[in-house]
DNA sequence: CTGAAAGCGCTTACAG
DNA sequence: CTGAAAGCGCTTACAG
């Protein structure tokens, strides 16, 4: 309390704080109730260092006490920019969107700003001129972009045009590192493929996805590498592109066991298509894993549901949307690098050693 | 065009028009652009009646041209209310979690209002603080309530107090009809029930859900009320309270499987419960669906992904979502009834008559 | 049917 | 370090 402050008589200050705690108070209250101009108060909200330390206490204990919460619309009019951070897709894969959308919201938890969702379809020709419509009428603070969509240069092209600040999730880094979440997916499918032979198999199979994504080229390339690497060519025969759908897995996995030499493995590059080559091996009859070892890409909740269980390549879903959220809140300048992201292989029931039976 | 415009020369207006389309308009560059007092563009954005057909469409015209769009920050801190629906859950089926925004997202589709999502943990004391919080530091439009959040009266009664609308969903309605979607889950296990026995089954099992939601208790009540009526009694033992978790389901199958006289049906009142007994059943050497049916509820992607594949109950939860978020949109005056919701059964492989071995 | 003034709750730009 | 004035882009309340 400084001596400068004019006194008011208590009774009325008590009042004044009873009327802001109930009906919600603005920053004109707690500017009289502290006996600082607004604009101090303003000061205050936004940490600028141009507070005198015990002016800062008094407003913030104020603020505490009363339950002050400034408007988000007000300030947002005044800024030029809302208080929202959009997140942008077409994944098809719903596990996979709430993840992600839970780990965003705990990186806004308690910042103030809300998660504002945008599915779209991006075979559609006009998606893009929908998110730039949702992104300049709301005024987004920020867009997070999930694969596909985040795959997509033209759709970036327009968020820099208007002046959005976006992050970019994506198997690799294809853009500034302040602005990508790199996930490192080929790591993953190394992983699977080192395993599969390190359990003794030789003749291997590989569902890919369509190879417009790029995570369907770095999970293929990096399995069939890393293979190679181990001295294990893939015959053409025994690489099928598939379309990231449990149908294109039961095709797949159709064509594979029928080949001549039945491969005694198949990765597949998502959960989905796993559990597509479960249904073609058991319409086969073929008992899992003895005859047929599986693993999948995405360690979906399938994954357990599955029989035997599937062995799965795990991407920390939840942390990339975290770390794409904290990244569109740090300030401009301090351009905040991507973290490394790695997927880890989870093995449960679904691989054993080939010959066992 | 009236005659009374003071009129300005051609070339000024364009330039004011190239002006506008650049770098968003506002509402002072309709008006101006129109030659009419902002006011009056207020009252076309807003439909009031009280503007002269031709003046209105003069208005109508140059905001299509220009590509106006008023800005909800400004508007939503003038009417003291923002353009944003919330939608607040605490279920964990990411299915139907993703459905329920996307069907919610289409009926706001062109709206001006966007979704915000809220997952939180009923579980803890202070989610219903938590809510609070987001509703009122945000002034939300309203908030779309899923199960089970939607059942709990203590999170209604903080809404009503501060005042946002809300929509719930569930299973029965518990609330006014213009609040209320009620989603019938009764009417689908009496479907899965009178299935069941018109292919013959006698001796049937009931894996439950946790009896203080409120989904459990109707599926479950209008299943034994149904067999009841066609003269099957469940006997309790075939009756068993799961946790609508896979594991649960898992346990559940396990101690019906076990009876002396196992039941050569079971229903499961979700599919993640209805994927556990399928594990039970595999580990057992059942032959499914010869020597035990399964039916499901919530026909979940899971359905088509097990083997075989599983018969299930279909809520129509995009329409649920969708039907939430118009409730939110129409008038308050204009009270809208909640609309009829209909599960129905999605037949499959998993069921056949009994003793077809 | 239309408009000028004041205000929503904040911030920026400018002074001191 | 602090504040008075003007403004963000809309709407309400009041006149006419």
């Amino acid at each position: 309390m400084t001596a400068r402050r004019i006194e008011r008589p208590a009774a009325d200050i008590a009042q004044d704080k009873a009327n802001a705690k109930s009906g919600g108070a603005t920053i004109n209250d707690i500017a009289r109730l502290a006996g600082v101009s607004k604009k101090t108060v303003s000061r205050v909200i936004n940490r600028s260092p141009l507070v005198q330390v015990q002016t800062r206490e008094r407003v913030e204990a104020l603020i505490r006490e009363v339950g002050y919460v400034p408007d988000p619309m007000a300030r947002g009019l005044a800024f030029r920019k809302s208080f929202l951070i959009g997140m942008v897709y077409d994944n098809p894969n719903a596990q996979y969107i709430v993840n992600m959308q839970g780990g965003a919201l705990e990186s806004l938890r308690g910042s103030g700003f809300e998660l504002v969702v945008h599915p779209c379809d991006s075979k559609s020709d006009d998606y893009i001129a929908g998110v730039r419509h949702f992104v300049v009428q709301q005024r987004l603070h920020g867009v997070i972009l999930v694969p596909r969509v985040s795959e997509d240069s033209a759709l970036v092209d327009m968020l820099n045009e208007v002046g959005v600040r976006y992050a970019r999730i994506a198997a690799v880094s294809l853009d500034q590192p302040r602005r990508m979440i790199a996930t490192n997916d080929r790591l993953g499918a190394i992983e699977a493929a080192n395993y599969l032979e390190s359990l003794g198999h030789r003749r291997i199979g590989l569902i890919t996805g369509p190879q417009r994504y790029l995570s369907a080229r770095e999970r293929g390339g990096g399995f069939i590498a890393a293979l190679a690497k181990r001295g294990i060519e893939l015959a053409p025969e025994y690489v099928i592109e598939g379309g990231y759908t449990f149908e294109s897995g039961v095709a797949g996995a159709e064509r594979l066991l029928a080949l001549p030499e039945r491969p005694t493995a198949i990765f597949a590059l998502n959960d989905e298509m796993a559990a597509g080559v479960y249904k073609a091996a058991h319409r086969l009859g073929l008992s899992l894993p003895e005859q047929l070892s599986i693993v999948g890409f995405d360690d979906s909740p399938l994954a357990t549901r599955l029989w035997p269980s599937l062995t799965s390549v795990r991407l920390p879903i939840w942390d990339m949307g975290l770390h794409a959220a904290a990244m569109l809140l740090s300030p401009e300048e301090s351009p905040r690098e991507g973290p490394l992201i790695a997927p880890h292989l989870v093995v449960r029931e679904s691989c054993s050693s080939p010959g066992r039976v």
